[in-house]
DNA sequence: TACCCTCGAGTTCA
DNA sequence: CTCGAGGGTA
């Protein structure tokens, strides 16, 4: 067995970007596996426990803060990118709502981390960070830090507002000279600063760090009628609002706001990186109405990206699990955004060949989203006259398989179903969280396990012995044991994860979960015929294809056999076959505002068979119709769509009054 | 037929 | 996050 200095140290490195700079490295998934490696270590090895990373942090912050599910989820906004595209949203959205005439209200984007707040009684109760849009963590007596955030309201108003929380430029300096001073990292950037700080147990800790907030979105409580109308009573009643928002009746006005803070943004006491704009009536915003992303009433202006100049010195060539050759360039390491950067995803041979690369090309880089390095132009005057061109592969860079490009498709792939590269991804698709979920086996162990002869495929799992794994590199016995219950733990999944798991052409984890939930049993699904399947809303021939292809294939159909064989048992659905009569087959719309998020009711409604659509057309047979219901509701009328109440679905799907948050 | 929206599958850095 | 492709609607 080798020495753990290495595995130690990765740990540590993990265990410092998620607790200090609050940006995890790696899946849970693997920083757990990590953690039980040490672990094993030391119960080993005790004399190496000073060492041991585990023991390094003296407060285990995370883990502490309970989740709690926004009641009106939290949405991003898609994001603008150029004044162009600032008019072209406008235009479309006169066209949406029928009108010339919309007043916007844009707002500084602060550059810090989404909370929602709530006040009962006038009282501050809850606070709650955005976490994934759906559930966050709650912070509150973090939260009750933050400067000039009133825990009392001049009146007795029950509230929910959301903002952003921040580290003001000065405080972000006074912290990170504090750390530096005591010898501890200095944070990278504000955001980081405030999103590790509002994460920490110690409130006192929080507290001398000098969080800031700027409120700029109420969504409960006595309402205004226009955005603006909100951020004014926000105002009255002492909350902290952005001083710079403005109300403006042009999209001239809106484009010179962006253009103003562009260019003076660099003067501002804290960090920001747009301009948010909004619709300013709500009864428009209602009427413009979401996308299942975002709302179409309000968009994000981004500043230009910061960019940075490379060469691109080589093009490597990734294997997806599906045979997809992916081009990935390789680059001088250059500073971007704080990070640096060597290497960047060039997509697909298209894009390749839009941008004209060449080896040894001078490249533009910038990053999506902060985040995804992007190569966005090329210099070809700086190319050298005998450049290679960067074409798509021959061959396979694993197997040495003659590439293929199905026809009309834009992707090259390796067509060997046998390709070591592709039969270690669909292995590792096959763990993922969201298919078998065995949390126990990561990219290294699979390697492992293949280089081993251990397995040829997933269904080999199933025959791993404790005894096999233990011969394995930095694996105890103790390891070995909780692979193997891992494994054992996968036979009983959904069978709408076994079905995501088994990785079929364009069936992934919703497309799964929808065939699951609509045949019900792996049987139903086996035997189904290509008419059946696309009779489901939502797959078309292709995707019903592509699954009864899957199904009569013989190598498979064997598979499926040996899972099946070793004890893999897929979970019927709970839901299947309990249709309800009123909705089977039935096309519902919904709209306006709900008691629960739409997602709920709309997997409700496919669950009792309806087809749950988009726009209200001759084909609807009801209207789903919250409060503040618009134009699909006036539509709805004109076509005589029934409409229903949420009370009168409830009803119908057996539910009990009030019994709503049970079930969610 | 031309959109518009979702989904699937691939992707980076520290 | 980003692209391409599938499915559905106007």
């Amino acid at each position: 067995m080798t020495a753990p200095s290495s595995l130690f140290e990765e740990l540590h490195r993990y265990r410092h970007a998620y607790y200090c700079e609050a940006e995890p490295l790696v899946s849970d998934a693997v920083y757990d596996e990590r953690v039980t490696q040490v672990q094993q270590w030391l119960q080993e090895h005790p004399e190496d426990q000073a060492a041991s990373p585990l023991a390094q942090v003296s407060a285990e912050p995370l883990q502490s803060f309970p989740t709690r599910t926004h009641r009106i989820p939290m949405l991003s906004l898609s994001n603008l990118y150029s004044l162009e595209e600032i008019r072209e949203w406008d235009a479309d959205l006169k066209k949406l709502l029928g009108t010339s005439e919309v007043e916007y209200v844009c707002e500084l984007k602060i550059d810090g981390l989404a909370v929602s707040v709530q006040y009962e009684n006038g009282a501050l109760t809850v606070g709650v960070t955005r976490g994934d849009g759906n559930e966050g963590d709650e912070v509150t007596p973090n939260l009750k830090t933050v400067q000039g955030l009133p825990h009392q309201l001049p009146e007795p108003l029950t509230l929910e507002v959301r903002g952003e929380v921040y580290l003001a430029r000065d405080d972000f300096e006074r912290l990170n000279q504090r750390r530096e001073a005591q010898g501890e990292a200095s944070f990278k950037n504000p955001r980081n600063a405030a999103a590790g700080s509002l994460r920490m147990l110690d409130s006192s800790e929080v507290r001398r760090r000098r969080l800031s907030l700027f409120l700029y979105n109420q969504v409960e409580g006595p309402m205004a009628a226009t955005h603006f109308g909100c951020l004014e009573q926000l105002e009255q009643w002492g909350l902290p609002t952005n001083p710079e928002a403005r109300r403006v009746s042009s999209i001239d006005e809106v484009v010179a706001f962006c253009e103003h803070w562009e260019h003076h943004h660099e003067a501002l006491p804290y960090e920001i990186d747009g301009v948010v704009v909004k619709v300013n009536s709500l009864a428009l915003q209602e009427q413009a109405g979401y996308t299942a992303k975002s709302p179409r009433w309000a968009r994000a202006f981004k500043f230009t990206a910061e960019q940075a100049t490379s060469v691109l010195r080589a093009v490597e060539i990734g294997v997806g699990r599906t045979g997809s050759l992916t081009p990935v360039a390789i680059l001088d390491p250059v500073s971007l955004n704080g990070t640096i950067v060597s290497r960047a995803t060039l997509h697909n041979y298209d894009q390749v060949a839009r941008l004209g690369l060449h080896l040894g090309d001078s490249v533009t880089l910038e990053k999506g989203g902060e985040i995804i390095p992007k190569v966005v132009a090329v210099d070809a005057a700086q190319r050298w006259a005998q450049a290679v061109p960067v074409l798509p592969p021959q061959a396979c860079p694993v197997c040495d398989t003659p590439a293929e490009q199905g026809s009309g498709e834009v992707d090259w792939r390796c067509p060997n179903l046998g390709c070591p590269a592709q039969q270690r991804e669909r292995v590792l698709h096959y763990v993922s969280r969201k298919a078998m979920d065995i949390e126990t086996i990561g990219p290294a162990l699979v390697e492992q396990l293949f280089a081993a002869g251990l397995i040829g495929d997933a269904a080999d799992l199933y025959s791993v012995q404790a005894e096999d794994l233990a011969q394995l590199e930095r694996m105890g016995p103790k390891s070995a044991q909780n692979v193997v219950t891992g494994i054992e733990g996968s036979k009983q999944r959904p069978l709408g994860a076994f079905l995501h798991a088994l990785g079929i052409p364009h069936v992934g984890e919703k497309t799964a979960k929808l065939l699951a939930r609509r045949l019900g049993t792996l049987t139903a699904l086996r035997e189904a015929s290509q008419e059946e399947l696309s009779r489901i809303g939502e797959v078309g021939p292709i995707i019903a294809k592509s699954v009864s292809d899957f199904f009569r294939n013989p190598e498979q159909q064997a598979f499926v056999d040996r899972l099946l064989a070793h004890g893999v048992e897929p979970q019927a659905s709970e839901q299947a076959g309990q249709k309800v009569a009123e909705l089977e087959g039935k096309v519902v719309v919904i709209t306006g505002t709900l008691t629960e998020p739409r997602d709920v009711w709309k997997q409700r409604l496919e669950e009792a068979g309806a087809n749950v659509t988009g726009s209200v057309s001759k084909k609807t047979d009801f209207l789903l119709a919250g409060a503040n219901a618009g134009s699909k509701r006036t539509k709805a009328e004109q076509l005589g769509v029934t409409l229903l109440d949420e009370a009168t679905l409830r009803n119908w799907l057996g539910m009990k009054a009030g019994d709503a948050a049970a079930e969610a």
